[in-house]
DNA sequence: CCTTTTATAGTCAGTGCGACTATAAAAGGG
DNA sequence: CCCTTTTATAGTCGCACTGACTATAAAAGG
């Protein structure tokens, strides 16, 4: 902080980018927001937008949230921050510094422009390339540090509604980490694990599908996975 | 981004701080400087500075550490980025927003001033408090990380020299983690994860003190630890 | 020479987990 | 109304990993 009182820095403007997560129809999308402007015009992008003077990052990440989703209520949402992203090259214009987040959705509401009236869409994850700026990079950040907290964090429960069954939140794994899981030990595993999730206590049971209703389970208050629910191994276990 | 082009942007000043750590005498120790101008002049805080207009945070975190470490060469040190503070109130006079980083040291060059000629001094961690701005907190989130990174990387490696025994392997985890573990089942773990460790072929073996000499070893390859070396809980084994 | 110190090897039991089988409870089709 | 399909849940078996512990090896110091 040295040099500090010369004033001897550069004016930069910061803004707050967002990658926003949803699973619909058994896929990880993402939501997008059309680029209207050069640079990158008729682009895709990061739904994001400048730092106001009286906020932190955090604060304009979640007022972007609730413009861009168009939800009434963002408070309960999981916002995370990611990393900063500043290579002097990364805007073509000027020198923007961008604080990166990922945001985690249970349900999908349509996405309609935000309060900006930029269009905006859910994209299926594998189908958002090309995207403006740096934003391809960003994206794929978030998605990699979601696939890794869900090894030891509850945080797939922030993909499920406030209760779930037990096959729903298998299926958040499954889907984020493209991997098939054996169900009974899933349940098993999920079930020793403290803290992670804990039954509905009404003899409350799913309605909807086929086959035997299902207990519901809501998010339980543990902040991390002991023993962590780890990934298996593309070439199988360490057998 | 939307509203860019109108240049609806307000300007920040950006810094990189560094939470340094090193070990010296079986203790964790980070890196201060001393303030010379208001505000918190004469506080101790960590070193950082102004992101200059041609580089990223993260060249400009690199450059800070050469400068207040007195090293030559920084190029091989493992420097993380940690997360971004962007509170408005977190400097008296101006909107300033941190990048922090982490950086972790084998050896503890004694520290001097750096080029803006400030004072620079190690600090045992626990000694570290009241330090300036919000640098309390960001250096606890910096250890909480390192902690943590412990786990499932092979970052205790970069607290060594280039060749190191177990024993000193196991010391960085003991002290930072503040927990003793038992010495054959830490060899038996280090040795059993592909990766982590090599063994340096020659015979070569460390003197210097009482005992059997031990075999030395190299840092590994691999970023992540296959299963991970997991922090013994509080409460003892979750028998 | 014996003790101390540190490194390394090995043993044993309990736990976690992958693979698998079995049973329960629903819907749907003949 | 039975039988198949589907999904949920319970349980078994064996192996790998790990914590606790014991034993041996190789150095320094008195």
């Amino acid at each position: 902080m040295d040099g500090y009182d010369k004033y001897a820095y550069e004016p930069f403007a910061v803004t707050a980018d967002l990658a926003v997560f949803t699973l619909r129809a058994g896929a990880l999308h993402v939501l997008l927001v059309e680029r209207g402007e050069e640079p990158y015009a008729g682009r895709w992008a990061l739904p994001g937008g400048f730092v106001r003077p009286d906020e932190s990052a955090e604060s304009a990440a979640r007022r972007e949230l609730g413009e861009e989703t168009g939800l009434t209520d963002v408070s309960g949402l999981h916002l995370e921050q990611l990393r900063t992203y500043s290579e002097p090259g990364r805007d073509p214009r000027m020198r923007v510094v961008s604080v990166a987040f990922a945001a985690l959705l249970p349900d999908a509401p349509e996405a309609h422009g935000g309060s900006d009236a930029a269009r905006a869409r859910w994209t299926p994850y594998d189908a958002a390339r090309q995207l403006a700026f740096d934003h391809d990079r960003i994206l794929a950040d978030a998605r990699g540090r979601v696939g890794a907290k869900l090894e030891y964090t509850g945080l797939a429960t922030a993909f499920c509604p406030p209760e779930f069954t037990l096959g729903e939140l298998q299926q958040v794994y499954e889907t984020v980490w493209g991997a098939e899981l054996d169900r009974p030990n899933f349940r098993r595993k999920v079930l020793a694990t403290p803290g992670f999730v804990e039954a509905v206590p009404g003899a409350a049971r799913l309605t909807g599908g086929r086959g035997k209703p299902a207990a519901l389970y809501r998010a339980g208050t543990a902040a991390a996975l002991h023993p962590p629910l780890l990934r298996p191994t593309p070439e199988g276990p360490p057998a």
